[in-house]
DNA sequence: TAGATTGTTAATCGATTAACAATC
DNA sequence: TAGATTGTTAATCGATTAACAATC
């Protein structure tokens, strides 16, 4: 293991390496080879081990990845072992659908908390969160410790939400509004910007 | 305008200096610079110059590009003028919210279908399209001959789906299912796994 | 041993950035 | 002319891929 820094790239592609692993270990899979595991994702071998490369040496020659063996590892790699709570802002259709997403709590990350503007959806319940008062934002994120935000309301309010989700002491944001943010070097965001799939798809069919 | 293919990324950037021209062209700017354009999204102007750079030259020397030209430009390029009409498939939580996010028409994109398999969604509306039976599916993308399809539905079925949409005459897909979709060469599809983000997110946490 | 598959090096390919002549 | 900003070349940086020794 070289201490080399790790492609952007490659901590993209980790993910979709852990998922495949859950799914091939419920079928009762125990050992998976680098092309079988590529296969499965559309990913060349050379390039599922050389991601692997980067954090350690994980599978036998001749032989492949113990599945179980290598799925604790990535968990542990990609943090899924913390059991984040994450801050949802936002109870909008984006962010019912985000709560109700069933695929985080495999991964060991949990919507715990629901902020809203409207009076109306504030102490009811929506999955398994509570619906608070934007009020209490800072203080919700504070007393929990929580490190993680999504960003879910309009543009013209998500700057001023990613400040107030920052002060109470959120390191990481992911931001669904259409809106470059701005944070200080310390802060994580990932932009996730749904239009741009729908205007991607329209290019590549125009050229 | 030299004949090399456009970089990935580029495409990616272009959606972005639409939209960021459609809010200044509505704060009444008429001239702007790529240093301008590229500070309201996080983009060095060298970058923003080289990706416009590979369809042409839209801007004039000492002084920057006129706003309303440059956007006709990228509705062209992106293919915006097209006015392609959507078919959604899976009017589950996250299929509601993509019908009623109010990004999509304001970019010439509409979701005119909606299908689903729950016979108590078919024949209600949703947003402004009317919901169909999974059944008709091949029918509602032949006769409409529409281009550009969205699979919402659960992993499961979601090859199944592809096939189905592709067999109806579909040329891109935007895939919100976790999974790989095999479809032939010709076919696009765009996969928006939701669970990366946030996985991304802990990642960076915890290292 | 023969066959399979990893981990890693080196080569290739692709994207970003710096620098600057052209020109408004 | 002086200042500003584009469009483009060349250099740098980063990611993918091919090839293969190591080894099960």
């Amino acid at each position: 293991m070289k201490n080399i820094t790790t492609p952007a790239t490659t901590v993209e592609r980790l993910p979709l390496y852990y998922r495949y692993l859950q799914k091939m270990d419920s079928q009762g899979v125990e050992v998976i080879s680098s092309k079988e595991l590529g296969d499965g994702l559309g990913i060349p071998s050379t390039q599922v081990r050389k991601d692997l490369s980067y954090y350690g040496e994980f599978g036998r020659r001749g032989v492949g990845y113990e599945v179980s063996d290598l799925m604790k590892n990535l968990e542990r790699i990609l943090g899924l072992d913390n059991n984040w709570e994450v801050v949802l802002v936002g109870a909008g259709n984006l962010g019912q659908a985000l709560v109700n997403y069933g695929g985080f709590k495999k991964l060991g990350l949990d919507i715990s908390y629901v902020l809203d503007i409207d009076p109306d959806k504030v102490k009811s319940n929506l999955g398994n969160a509570q619906v608070y008062s934007m009020k209490e934002l800072r203080r919700v994120v504070t007393d929990n410790d929580i490190r993680i935000g999504i960003i879910a309301v309009p543009s013209e309010v998500a700057q001023q939400v990613a400040d107030e989700l920052i002060d109470g002491g959120i390191k990481a944001i992911w931001n669904f509004a259409p809106i470059h943010l701005r944070v200080s070097e310390d802060i994580k965001v990932r932009d996730e910007d749904l239009s741009i799939g729908l205007i991607s798809l329209s290019y590549y069919l125009s050229n």
